[in-house]
DNA sequence: TGTACATCAGTGAACGCGCGTTCACTGATGTAC
DNA sequence: TGTACATCAGTGAACGCGCGTTCACTGATGTAC
């Protein structure tokens, strides 16, 4: 590549570059990781000074989040996408699941970027730019009309169980499945099959001890 | 703080600078997240030069590279001592399950690096520092009896559930919750004891489309 | 017990590096009349 | 359509910083005789 190239046409310097900056950040994670995501690097990348993003962004953590709230606005879309068609709450939960961890195979960095908070993510309670999935989630779970105090236990335990599954897809010893996503959609249908909450005792009380 | 006291023992110049730079960077993290863990702030804390720590470690990444391996072996440690006493599989898994997801909740970074692969950790593909803590799990799901293709996949969604319930703790949107550990005990406690193997339909053949 | 010497485990100054951020600047765009 | 001016969105040099790592050094420890 020759240097800046002139032949860019005007589509800068008006309102584009921010965009073309979270582009080239999550090109930056896809290309290099996420340990190389720095300013420099994305506004290099854009083709732009390094002084440039300060007219886009407050400074760093402000770009990160950016990119975060966008990753789970992404997500919740997924999941609204996979419910179309799905009609028990069983076939519904499942869809959530798949699409859950089919997102974070396919988008580990941003996925990673979206629960580390010390990279500039918020999670601090009551995060607004991350519940809409879990809200997604409990509607789902009410419709088994489970014990009212067992809801809650229940979302979260089926969300620990698709995060957990995406965890260890992306950060975790079965990593090496991720090359062939077709095994992971398997995998990930296979471990959200298992959760069936019309069985009885679901979330019994051994809560004992 | 006096810079540098003389009163300190003629401790180091035998072989305990390595372990005390260890814990060095336990307490670094503990006080100061993982983004502060640099060799540097490393040897300040330990009392020592920064280029003393080469003599105890090849670089940066070796030394994370041992935290790791720590982290793993008192897991593995601490998994084999809550089965103690336990004697139905599902009061076994349910303790190991319980174990894992307390680990992490009292040991974040620790966690945190042992899942973080551009950090230094390992976990491409057979790790031995880590599957120690998959085979416990494995040696108690047989117990199980389950058909033999399920075992895997039924270790994986097992792993998945605590593995995820820790990571939501830890770094996600139920990080408030850990400032009281008796609530996340109970947590851990419900989330796992909705596993149950003994029904039938575990992992049901719904792998349809 | 004493001396000579090799080795070990530190010191601390120095290196080059890339980072986030700032700032005076410049030239293009949009607006008023 | 033309001119004067304000604003906007870039540039690129510069800042200070802390990092990982290296290296010549030094003084304490262990070993041989």
């Amino acid at each position: 590549m020759p240097p800046k190239p002139t032949k860019r046409p005007d589509t800068y310097h008006h309102g584009n570059l921010r965009l073309a900056l979270l582009e080239a950040a999550r090109t930056v994670m896809e290309e290099a990781g996420i340990e190389a995501l720095t300013l420099r690097e994305v506004a290099r990348r854009a083709g732009v000074s390094s002084g440039a993003p300060y007219h886009h962004f407050k400074d760093k953590a402000d770009l990160i989040q950016e990119l975060v709230s966008h990753g789970f606005q992404s997500l919740d879309r997924a999941s609204h996408n996979a419910l179309q068609g799905k009609t028990t709450p069983h076939e519904k939960l499942q869809a959530i699941g798949v699409t859950y961890v089919m997102y974070a195979v396919q988008h580990p960095d941003e996925f990673r970027l979206m629960f580390r908070p010390e990279m500039g993510s918020p999670l601090e309670d009551e995060n607004p730019t991350c519940t809409p999935v879990f809200r997604v989630l409990l509607e789902v779970i009410n419709e088994f009309h489970l014990e009212e105090r067992d809801r809650d236990t229940v979302a979260i335990s089926v969300w620990s169980l698709v995060h957990g599954l995406a965890s260890l897809l992306v950060d975790g010893p079965l990593h090496a499945m991720t090359a062939d996503l077709e095994t992971v959609h398997t995998l990930a249908l296979q471990v959200t099959s298992a959760i069936d909450l019309t069985a009885p005792n679901v979330n019994s009380e051994t809560i004992t001890s």
